[in-house]
DNA sequence: CTATGACCAGATGTTTACATTTGGTCACGG
DNA sequence: CCGTGACCAAATGTAAACATCTGGTCATAG
């Protein structure tokens, strides 16, 4: 009963939303700076100029709030990658999208070391987080693959399981790499994406498909993947 | 003085080379069961049917030991997947080595440990190693991939040192998936590596190139790269 | 009513002392 | 000679005692 006014007391003063993303704010910078493990609830109250108690007007925990954060920087990415998506004509092909997936990637540091699983950024986070998110996302993977086919984008003669479990090694490939080659030696972004672009659409896809018909493919299956994980649809949630 | 003399004991001793590779096939055995931290050298020894001072004959200590056993397995790797490009009419295209190559990296646990940077196995000895042999494998790649293009067997008109970071992204991927989806849902080796080999195929490939020059080339970059890390020729060294 | 920051219990890190393991040696037996 | 395995110093692991830090609370000020 208490703890029913607990969440409602959240809940009421959650509605101050300006305040939730100077939180949110705050947490995103000291998380990819020093990572999970070095950030307290002080330092975020400080970054975000309030409060210790204040964070709690907003969320029942440490973890609670690590994870919204999470959820945000997510569904942010992905919101971004959509708008790409959507403003290029070539957009609604596999590559297409593809291509506008890992251009954005690295402008929202806070996903990159999610799916990287990154160690320093995210620390002990790291075992409190689904360890079946690889999985679950290369079955949305194979199904959007099915459908690509369907819709004449794909080549038909691939294996959608098979063909998902390669896009995912590569898009593992693709956030680990630099453990293993330092940064300094990485050709620019842009020229990586270029390369894994045509690579991609000689190897995967069907020439001249319609743009417009992967697009709503696309969108289906983002709108699916977001609500299996349950993620913001705008910013004052 | 005393030194040399001992280097000398070791070196009329390791004219036992049959012990020497019962040495070596204990520790791989239990490396890859237990991880390089939980190996110990009285284990090795037992495991060898031998006394821990004779393994001491053989090698001056526990991380010159394996270092050599790193060594073997790398150049037993190397030789095995040479012998089936030769074996193979096509072994000589880009995709016939890319696929002999991972075909048989999972039949060398060790060399696949060593690639794939596993901390469970390699435990301590991550420190010890070369942290820049991708780099210098992704350089080795860059120079094959020049060449093969300079052969006719490969696109022209890709650069090169992009194209090995992109094939570099890939291999890591190839080898770290497992850790993000588990081994139960992976599809066949055979699966996987027919997918690749048709995405790279018809990305990279120029059709009807001469496997013959492309075998020669392989031959000679695996030949510099085992002078640069100084691989054992042959099994009695 | 909201928001603060001093406060506290429990978690986390550090030091010290002690116990165990293990890499490497070498006197000795075969 | 070669090869062994008891032996030892050093490294590693464990436990306890202590110090510090930090997530979360709440009396109080505004």
């Amino acid at each position: 009963m208490e703890e029913l006014e607990k969440a409602e007391d959240r809940k009421r003063n959650s509605n101050n939303p300006e305040r939730n993303q100077r939180i949110l704010d705050a947490a995103a910078k000291l998380l990819v700076r020093f990572g999970y493990d070095k950030t307290t609830i002080s330092d975020i109250a400080q970054e975000a100029g309030i409060s210790k108690g204040a964070i709690y007007l907003h969320y029942a925990s440490r973890e609670e709030l690590f994870q919204a954060l999470i959820m945000r920087e997510i569904a942010r990415y992905g919101r971004k990658f959509m708008e790409e998506i959507e403003a290029d004509p070539e957009g609604g092909t596999l590559i297409g999208m593809y291509r506008h997936t890992l251009n954005q990637l690295p402008r929202y540091p806070v996903a990159q070391a999610v799916l990287a699983r990154d160690k320093r950024v995210l620390g002990d986070m790291l075992r409190k987080l689904d360890p079946n998110i690889y999985l679950s996302s290369m079955n949305f993977r194979a199904e959007f693959i099915r459908r690509m086919q369907a819709a004449g984008l794909v080549r038909n003669d691939l294996n959608p399981q098979i063909t998902a479990y390669i896009l995912s090694m590569i898009s593992i490939g693709f956030v680990t790499i630099d453990e293993f080659i330092g940064k300094e030696h990485a050709p620019s972004l842009e020229d990586q994406v270029n390369t894994l672009s045509a690579l991609l659409s000689s190897g995967l896809e069907v020439p001249g498909g319609n743009s417009e018909a992967g697009k709503q493919i696309y969108r289906d299956i983002i709108e699916a993947f977001s609500q299996r994980y349950d993620l913001p649809t705008d910013e004052t949630e």
